[in-house]
RNA sequence: GGGCGGUUAGCUCAGUUGGGAGAGCGUCUGCCUUACAAGCAGAAUGUCGUCAGUUCGAUCCUGGCACUGCCCA
């Protein structure tokens, strides 16, 4: 008899058998849908330089939740899934390994290195696939991408030669942040600053033939070896005098000239700033303004090179930077040290520090894209949620610079452009050019850079879905529908997907961005390898399943806060773990499932719901159900997945189980074979029911109860999402089950305030006569009883209270309990009469408000008419509760 | 320096048109009651950062201040 679930909940019993189950069956591939509508997604692909983290994991839960949602409710579903090459990062990773082995990248030939940069990525993408699988994702993988494939290096091609044909990509001479530990040009918001202490040295500069000297003030003492200028302030009269003259950079002995511009602020420092065109950015304007000369000094890894004197060459910035010290101060131009704050750019993949570096970079034009991307975030044709990164966003573009694509990296898209080795003029083209149309010579060299792993990213929302090559056969999917991403690559990503969609497909990449937090541990820090406060996903579903770290992150996050996340390591038992909130909820779901299921008899048959015979507690719970559909159907819609998840929890633990389950038992145990059917036709409708609108969220502990049940489909992913039904509402039975309720819990109260052992049955008095109540009480006498642990019960309005019992009440009724022995008199009218302060306070605010003319005659009216229906509650429950309590001290 | 957030119960945080302060965890009390002790029943706990303004009415709107986090230069 019954169907057996599992004792308890283990989801590695099931979880990995319905992947594959749904995957052999083909849901994940579009198909249409009622709707006759698409819904489309596009992964942000995750870097193959590793396993994925927890903000995928937060990340694809909610893609998965709205892929799953849309898809039960109708629309014809696309997510796809893909994965990206991430130049610096996983050259870095490369090289990082060899380093073990102590091999250079400069040990092999380009293709050697590629070829091993290859076979790492593709290991990573393999655990990265499985990883998602793992979590549910139910992302079309016939559609699997990479930002490095064949495909989408032709789009990246095309996309290259159309802008350089059209003049919006161009190469130039440049100042550009230069990581000199990965040998690459970084673009600015691959620069991370931070505040650091640092020092400012104040240091001589000669004046040309006079004993004179001019004081700078400087960060960076090094670079004066590159000097070509002193500048002053625009129009500063302290300087004025120098205009003519010239100066001498010590221990170079090289000869500048004075420059004024209104870049030097003459508050700072002295007023006078030495100025090294080839080793900073501002002062690199400074250099094009005024024709300075641009020395480079530095090599790639930032030692200094032959331009600086002989004792210098080879050293290290900052090894220089002590010895000119060093020097200065025994030529006696050290004037003094100060401890300065400055904020250093940092490699955002390694931490070394950036140097500005004077080099040969190809730039893509950006004002002219970034206008028309502007006007559709402004004009809501693309809605961004939460709305406030809409400043950011603004904020970014309308102070856009342009965009340094090149990297001088290996591992990328090489530049097509390829130099005729004759004349020397560029092609940008697919392939290496035959014969050259200026001069018609044959030998072509290719540019040796490679291209942003971002100039690939930027597509991704069209070269996913075929284009250049076939996009019609995925048109319906373009625009996507929304993007799931972190706000951390609003500019990186975001905003170019929409610049290029805009420009290359002629319509936005997708209708709506939703910003997710970041993942941060307990004490709000960013997770992060150096810190180790990481947190693996796939611990946390080795340790309690797939749906608990999706429930738990669903449940925790909130559309304007990051979410703090905890778990213990192994070897730490005091650890708060987070994922306990899923865990809880998917144990509690797969017991009441047990429950219900175990009590199915051989010779069950399910009744449609419509045809069963329902008490005011079916129509109640199916009303509750209705409602719970509404508001759960209403969040997914607007990406509130926290309220969905907590209106889940709060309808099924509460409404299902500690209410109905526990009502129903009285039926079920007590009834004839026609009533438990219908009692279990109830039960199962409204799990299966809750099910559906949880799958979702939760895919694995459905499916695996969804067919266990007596009946049902071939997968709960492809049935109808439940919706609100207007026809179902029942205020009748809401308002009778919710007074059932109320006269329940003023019983328990009493019963867990006195100390009531269990084993003591009450018998239960009410003084009502309210008709509702009477009602319930004599055809629900067995659950009240039942429920409340009673023995006996008896309503009416002329019910007197017998002595010595404890007392109840609310707007209704008054309920009493007889303790005669047990009851502590002088206790009772401590917690009637603390009962009654609240009930006071409540009054008199009412009350207050009520005799407040102008509240009288500015408020709503049915506000007023609120008022003085809770005026009525709490005078009717004030009256009640100070009777009793008179009762009580006059014994 | 510029921009954007946050400040609500011991902890983590909800609070969507201004009108009786909520959840989870933790704490306390009593229970292994026909699924669930990862559970059940009951309880306690808030000058809603601070000062002013608008309003009949402010956790919510406006401004100042304090503390705090992030982004950009």
């Amino acid at each position: 008899m019954g169907i057996e679930l599992n004792k308890s909940y283990n989801p590695k019993d099931f979880e990995d058998k319905w992947y594959s189950y749904w995957q052999e069956k083909g849901y994940f591939s579009p198909r249409k849908g009622k709707k006759n509508e698409t819904f489309s997604i596009v992964i942000p692909p995750p870097n193959v330089t590793a396993v994925l983290h927890m903000g995928h994991g937060l990340n694809n839960t909610i893609q998965d939740i709205l892929i799953r949602y849309k898809r039960m409710s109708g629309y014809e579903v696309l997510w796809v899934p893909g994965t990206d090459h991430a130049g610096i990062a996983t050259q870095n990773v490369v090289e990082k390994e060899l380093a073990k082995e102590g091999k250079k990248r400069t040990d092999f030939t380009r293709e050697a290195f590629i070829e091993r940069v290859w076979k790492t990525a593709l290991s990573h993408q393999g655990s990265i696939i499985s990883q998602l699988k793992k979590m549910g994702c139910s992302a079309d993988w016939n559609y699997n991408a990479f930002t490095f494939d064949e495909e989408r290096s032709r789009a990246v091609k095309k996309v290259f030669i159309e802008l350089y044909n059209s003049g919006m990509v161009y190469k130039s001479k440049y100042i550009v942040n230069w990581c000199p530990r990965c040998n690459t040009a970084l673009a600015d918001d691959e620069v991370e600053h931070e505040n650091k202490s640092g020092r400012i040295w104040y240091i001589k500069y000669p004046v040309k033939g006079t004993d004179d000297f001019i004081t700078v003030a400087t960060t960076r003492p090094e670079t004066m070896l590159g000097d070509t200028a002193i500048a002053f302030g625009e129009n500063d009269e302290r300087f004025l005098q120098y205009k003519y003259s010239t100066f001498i950079v010590p221990i170079v002995n090289r000869e500048i000239i004075p420059i004024y511009d209104s870049y030097v602020d003459p508050a700072f420092g002295t007023g006078a700033v030495k100025v090294t065109p080839a080793h900073d950015p501002n002062d690199f304007e400074m250099g094009k303004r005024h024709n300075l000369e641009f020395i480079n000094i530095m090599n790639n890894d930032a030692t200094m090179n032959e331009m600086v004197p002989e004792k210098y060459r080879g050293l290290d910035r900052y090894e220089c930077r002590k010895l000119v010290v060093k020097d200065l101060e025994a030529l006696g131009l050290l004037v003094k040290v100060e401890v300065h704050a400055n904020s250093v750019g940092q490699c955002y993949r390694c931490d070394t520090v950036v140097e500005p570096r004077y080099s040969d970079q190809w730039f893509v034009k950006m004002k002219e894209l970034a206008a028309p991307a502007l006007q559709v975030v402004e004009d809501g044709k693309i809605e961004f949620l939460p709305a406030r990164w809409i400043k950011v966003y603004n904020n970014w573009l309308t102070n856009i610079r342009d965009w340094c694509i090149s990297r001088q990296l290996w591992w990328g898209h090489r530049i097509p452009v390829y130099v005729c080795q004759k004349c020397f003029k560029m092609v940008a083209a697919e392939d290496t050019p035959a014969v050259c149309d200026a001069c018609g010579h044959t030998h072509f060299v290719q540019e040796e850079d490679v291209l942003d792993t971002w100039f690939s990213s930027w597509l991704w929302p069209f070269s996913t879905l075929g284009w250049p090559d076939d996009i019609e056969k995925n048109k319906r999917f373009y625009p996507t529908s929304t993007l799931v991403t972190g706000p951390d690559i609003i500019f990186f990503w975001v905003a170019r997907m929409i610049m290029a969609g805009l420009h290359f497909m002629k319509d936005i990449p997708f209708n709506r961005v939703f910003f997710t937090g970041m993942v941060m541990d307990l004490q709000g820090r960013k997770m992060s390898k150096s810190l180790g406060n990481g947190i693996d996903p796939f611990d946390v579903i080795e340790r309690h399943g797939a749906d608990a770290l999706r429930y738990t992150m669903i449940a925790i996050v909130s559309p304007n806060q990051n979410l703090k996340l905890g778990f213990p390591k192994e070897d730490d038992k005091e650890a708060v773990d987070s994922f306990e909130i899923g865990a809880r909820f998917a144990n509690k779901i797969w017991n009441a499932s047990r429950y219900i299921l175990m009590n199915i008899p051989d010779d069950f048959t399910l009744i449609p719901i419509e045809k069963v015979k329902k008490d005011i507690f079916d129509s109640w719970i199916l009303s509750e159900l209705n409602k719970a559909s509404a508001v759960i159907n209403e969040a997914l819609e607007n990406a509130r997945f926290n309220d969905a998840a907590k209106d889940l929890q709060a309808f099924f633990w509460h409404n299902y189980c500690d209410y109905f389950v526990e009502l129903s038992k009285t039926r079920m145990f007590g009834g004839d074979q026609q009533t438990k059917n219908e009692v279990l036709s109830v039960l199962l409708y409204v799990l299966k029911e809750f099910l559906k609108l949880l799958h979702p969220i939760m895919p694995f502990i459905t499916e695996e109860i969804y067919q266990t049940l007596p009946e049902h489909g071939e997968s709960i992913m492809i049935e109808d999402y439940p919706v609100f039904d207007s026809s179902k509402v029942d205020v009748t039975s809401e308002l009778k089950a919710k007074k059932f309720f109320d006269i329940l819990y003023l019983a328990r109260n009493i019963r867990g305030e006195m100390n009531v052992p269990l084993e003591k049955k009450l018998e239960i008095r009410i003084k009502t006569d309210d008709s509702d109540i009477i009602e319930i009480c004599s055809k629900y006498k067995k659950e009240l009883l039942n429920l409340a642990k009673g023995e006996s019960i008896e309503t009416g309005s002329t019910i007197t209270k017998p002595k010595g019992s404890a007392t109840g009440a609310n707007e209704f009724c008054e309920v009493y309990i007889p303790l005669e022995g047990i009851i502590d008199v002088a206790a009772e009218i401590d917690r009637l009469t603390k009962e009654l302060g609240k009930v006071t306070k409540d009054l008199e605010r009412t009350q207050g408000k009520l005799n407040n003319e102008s509240f009288v005659s500015k408020a709503p009216p049915d506000v007023i008419e609120k008022e003085n229906a809770k005026l009525e509650e709490f005078s009717s429950l004030s009256g009640k509760l100070t009777k009793n309590i008179e009762m009580l001290k006059g014994l």
